[in-house]
DNA sequence: TTGAAAGCGCTAACAT
DNA sequence: ATGTTAGCGCTTTCAA
């Protein structure tokens, strides 16, 4: 069952292919009835143009890549990527362009980054002075970081260190000391570096400690899975050595959710004896029970802006921009209630210059 | 900053773009030296293969659509679809090759069949006989049908109408007689046929009444959208006008969660007053308050085996199947206890036919 | 061991 | 208005 080509239809309609190409994408240069000979010439054959031949010649498929550096089945499970992907998504299929899911082949993402047909790729929690990034380069074409820095690309981030903060401050100013920090476990090429996502909240978290002439101690810094369970048994765990911490500060809202449950489990009730404060704000953090404060992101418009980004620069070659959306401190029912006028409580500043809270660009570099 | 090509490394290494090539598919066949300095060349030219170019030669891209009907902002805020996601991503991880989700462009998924770059596609919720399966067949790529009916291609479904049917029984057997069924809007090309997975699922539960000489009322069947505020509204809905149910059906656990939450707010206790099914087992089940008994469905074992079975059609051409995985009905806190040994209560009997309850395969046709 | 050259299917500049 | 033709970048016979 080969596959119908341009040439079948040319045949079959008694003209040259360019015409045939004309037809379909330029049928105001050709005389009416040969536009219409030739289109049911295509039908009657089932003609479809090729899309890989498009490609080659216009140096264009249609779709773009969001690059993971870990296994697809990890990603498609995590909720914050399911939200982020979803902001993508809203801006590729309003464009009609195509999203490509790119993780590594066989460990190495390096293949994979040669292999994808796309035009440009979205990459997330990725530093672009990971070794990872220079495939990238070599690949030639445009990409935008997310949730990492970045010098020769564009970049969207949150204020997750003025997000850290601000949950920090709110606990310790309702006379917190004995707090529970659960945190990403490093990744492996990061070591204690402290890079990234995971090392601006927990400066964040530090950092009220600090003001307050208080300090984080190491062992009150629990580095764990972010899953459920990775934030259950982290919780547990810590109990189990003797910690009577009477809130917790999780660096993502799946951990947080996880602590609330061992913390029920070991008789604790949220927020009566223990409040709990995540990050992100995952559509479960409103689902859960209790509904679970947390440090609201953007998520969704996260995926929205870089994708934006990425089209304007394949489109126009557009300007880098360096983007800082902020993040706030979102009261639900892990923690006990406050005035409780609005639920939001504060926002946190954008961007960690002095900027405004909106969000922050930075000029072409 | 144009792409490097071939050519420029065949020059700087001071070869024909043949050898170039050879050293990159096949260096047995020239010198070592060759290699190493053609390989050489490569690395600081930062040379990378195009891949639009080896698909037109290859006829093969190395990526796998998939195909939606439906905006793609819907499939990432759907916890089925995640995990269906999942299983396919996991396969097609392990094999190296490429995941690309198509949806409809502009409103039509034919446009969006034509362009994806893709050798093969694996397309949900989508009988065979609508239109929209028309472009797919024009673009001679080989493809599986889940969750819908194929007499063309191999299918991979689930037992909802066992499964429908457990989850109604096991209710009426503990006596309940006033049921509200909720169930999904019927998408706008199918009207009232009750074709696909609503109405196998609609059937089942409609048995089992039938079954003990009852009957389903039309009005205890309530259509509304596959989400928490579709379920919500609907029992609340209901409620308003009258109804007192002692139980609900769900055809989707989203829809059963919603269901629970306006059944808490009008101050009924699940299990206490009201028992609820869902259908899917998505994780978020057994994460709600209280824990939702279901009929699980393998989600991700789904997507894992229409892939591979696409992958095996792409690869040697494989015969048609028609899978048909078990549902089982899976108690949690949403029904009241039973004796509660098990979590499982029963395995409906798969196959829509009188073949056992494990995976059903039939022949080629 | 290496290279020349013919495609893969399509587009578009340039004829006619 | 329509056709010729030269690529797009790579692979792969076939010949040298």
């Amino acid at each position: 069952m080969r596959r119908v080509t341009i040439h079948d239809v040319a045949g079959k309609a008694g003209v040259s292919t360019a015409a045939v190409s004309h037809a379909f994408n330029d049928p105001e240069r050709l005389r009416a009835t040969t536009v219409t000979r030739i289109l049911d010439a295509a039908r009657e054959l089932g003609y479809a143009p090729n899309p890989h031949a498009r490609a080659l010649h216009s140096q264009r498929v249609g779709v773009l890549g969001v690059l993971f550096p870990q296994p697809i089945a990890t990603v498609f499970a995590n909720p914050f990527f399911a939200s982020f992907l979803e902001g993508i998504g809203s801006v590729t299929d309003e464009r009609g362009i195509g999203l490509l899911t790119v993780t590594p082949v066989g460990g190495s993402l390096e293949r994979a980054i040669a292999a994808a047909p796309v035009d440009g790729f979205v990459i997330i929690g990725l530093d672009e002075r990971n070794a990872d990034v220079a495939p990238l380069r070599k690949r030639g074409v445009p990409f935008v970081v997310v949730d990492g820095d970045a010098e020769t690309a564009s970049s969207v981030n949150v204020d997750d260190e003025g997000g850290a903060h601000a949950a920090a401050e709110f606990l310790l100013e309702r006379g917190h000391r004995e707090v529970l920090v659960l945190t990403f476990h490093a990744p492996p090429d990061e070591l204690d570096k402290d890079l990234g996502v995971r090392g601006r909240r927990l400066r964040g978290y530090r950092r009220a400690f600090v003001e307050r002439g208080l300090s984080l101690d190491d062992d009150a810094v629990v580095r764990t899975f972010v899953t459920l369970a990775g934030g259950d048994s982290a919780f547990a765990q810590a109990w189990a050595t003797g910690a009577r911490p009477t809130a917790v500060l999780a660096a993502s809202d799946i951990m947080a959710i996880g602590a609330m449950r061992a913390a029920k489990r070991l008789g604790l009730r949220v927020p009566g004896d223990l409040e709990v404060i995540g990050f992100d704000d995952i559509p479960l953090a409103a689902a859960s029970d209790p509904a679970l404060s947390t440090i609201h992101q953007p998520i969704t418009e996260k995926g929205r802006v870089a994708t934006r980004l990425l089209i304007r620069e394949l489109d126009e070659g557009g300007p880098r921009e360096r983007i800082v959306l902020p993040t706030e401190l979102l009261l639900r029912d892990s923690t006990r209630a406050q005035p409780k006028k609005s639920r939001t409580l504060a926002i946190a500043k954008g961007g960690t210059e002095r900027e405004g809270k909106r969000t922050l660009k930075a000029a072409a570099r």
